[in-house]
DNA sequence: ATTCCTGCAAACCATTTGCAATCAT
DNA sequence: ATGATTGCAAATGGTTTGCAGGAAT
């Protein structure tokens, strides 16, 4: 939380009660949360802020590299910038997520892409399948 | 094409001109048509194909298995299920995609995953950079 | 005092849905 | 004839924006 005060300070940004609230609840929220989620959760204890205050909140943490947007189907959750690399595990049924700390990717072998000009700077790996709570009967 | 003309009959599904010119889009337009491209790209010798019956024909496909969405940043991108694995280079200037043989998963290596009771059914793996076309100059 | 932030409401865009008419079988 | 399929138009849901008032510096 503190380093994140720091940031936006040191960037010239105000410290509202709502961009606080906002980092709060993104540090101890769910691990995937959507922009509404973020919103809900606040709502019990900040009733005053509104979703598009969190939209444009999350937007300005994603601008300055500290928090990360994740596609998914029928929208975007965001999750804070760890300090180191890793990938999700996303349930087919439940829809959550977790991290896991596997990632094969090596750069060097991405030859291909070099050859065709492709300059890549980052990559996502998302591992789709079914939750223990999820997982079929059987 | 043959090929999905032949699974549609074989479901009991009807053959209408939308369909066949739907299917033609997925087989000659861009890598990564979203929707509204490939209603585009119909609309020149179609133009009686509204977006909601190729929204529809695509999920039609999807849930058949011969087409696969792709999660973007603000909204979905579809291809035809190829014959083999494969992954994406994403441009994130023109937002284009193009394809890489290049794929370093091991499902074996998911211990992880498993050891959490987390079944691995699939995985998506994108790489993100800029294309020859905008790498930035330098 | 100045500049940034916020809430509200409206706008936007992709996608979905209800319905009556139409088409492939 | 029958049931799937379509176009239309309206609804939906996530996200963005314009604006005027309000707050942090």
């Amino acid at each position: 939380m503190e380093n994140f005060l720091r940031l936006l300070r040191s960037k010239g940004f105000k410290l509202t009660p709502q961009r606080r609230a906002i980092i709060a609840a993104l540090l101890s929220c769910a691990p995937f949360p959507t922009a509404q989620d973020i919103h809900r959760h606040i709502r019990q204890t900040a009733p005053d802020v509104s979703l598009d205050t969190v939209y444009r909140n999350l937007a300005l943490l994603i601008r300055l590299g500290t928090v990360n947007q994740v596609n998914l189907p029928g929208g975007s959750a965001f999750e804070i910038v760890a300090g180191h690399h890793h990938h999700h595990l996303i349930c087919l049924a439940c829809g959550r997520a977790e991290c896991i700390d596997y990632c094969p990717v090596i750069t060097a072998d991405l030859a291909q892409a070099e050859d065709r000009g492709f300059t890549v700077v980052s990559h996502s790996l998302e591992f789709y399948g079914y939750c223990r709570d999820c997982r079929p009967a059987g």
